[in-house]
DNA sequence: CTAATCCTCATACTTTAGGGTGATTTTTAA
DNA sequence: TTAAAAATCACCCTAAAGTATGAGGATTAG
């Protein structure tokens, strides 16, 4: 069930289109009785498979075509100084909250002694912290994660 | 050559007969063709008509329609303004051309191993170098003496 | 409930950074 | 030219940073 219904999803276009011609073959063989009596609806007949098909095409064409996606950068520009945080990066790196806290002083030039102190924590979670987020930054010292963090504006 | 000539004299009724039955079958055959063509042929018609309208109609939609595109804007934020070294501070904090140089490597996130190859010159050169600068800057750390430097404007 | 994160801490070890001292060689400016 | 500043380097030592591994408690999403 689950596998027809898919199918008829995906092929909606398709399948209609099927439709659509079983539909001309009934609409062919009822006015070929008319074609008996009337000698001239001939042309008429053309004309209305003509403009019908048309209409037919565009619709198909509008619906399949896929839609381009354009990705357009606009550049924003911001006063010195103001600092907007850059929670997509935060989740794409996986960073947790405690992590980006001990970021945030590491940069502002604490030891990792202080940084414990603030925190009240010991040096070695500070450490562990430090390690997983170098991993994260893929960086191998805090300056490289400062720098790193600052230009994904993950601090200020 | 006579022989030839002869034999068609003689029976020159037999094969005008068999030439004539040839011909007729010949005829049959078109005809039955002929038959099958014209019972079909307004199928045929109308089937080339749809094929070539729906064709059409994909063109006219393709080519008189905007292409289709969605686009996505994506806001970058860039901070105003470039960066312009603070002279002033450098001549009051009496920070030398290489001390400066040292400094900016080091707010590169490079390490003073890195530092020194780079400048060609030994470690203890720029471990040095390194105290000089955090002595004239007044701090105790790389990192502290970054930060102290970005907000003096010594390093963008 | 439970599997997965997150936060925490420890121990042991290696590497890098920084402090102190002294010295030589360029460069620069009075 | 000559003293001052700048740049270079060495050695020794300590402090801090970083690596690796393991592990327990708290929180949270499925």
């Amino acid at each position: 069930m689950a596998n027809t219904s898919n199918f008829l999803t995906k092929n909606k276009s398709i399948v209609l289109y099927g439709l659509f011609l079983a539909a001309l073959l009934f609409l062919l063989k009822w006015l070929e009785l008319r074609f008996m009596i009337m000698n001239h609806a001939f042309e008429i007949y053309a004309g209305s498979i003509a403009v019908l098909f048309t209409a037919l095409g565009i619709w198909l064409a509008l619906k399949l075509t896929k839609p381009k996606t354009i990705l357009i950068e606009k550049e924003v520009f911001t006063e010195r100084g103001t600092f907007i945080l850059n929670e997509k990066e935060l989740i794409r790196l996986n960073i947790s909250k405690r992590e980006l806290e001990v970021l945030k002083l590491m940069s502002e030039g604490l030891s990792n002694q202080e940084i414990a102190l603030k925190l009240f924590v010991s040096l070695n979670t500070i450490k562990t912290h430090n390690a997983r987020l170098f991993e994260k930054l893929e960086v191998k010292r805090r300056t490289q994660a400062i720098e790193t963090a600052k230009k994904l504006s993950i601090i200020p």
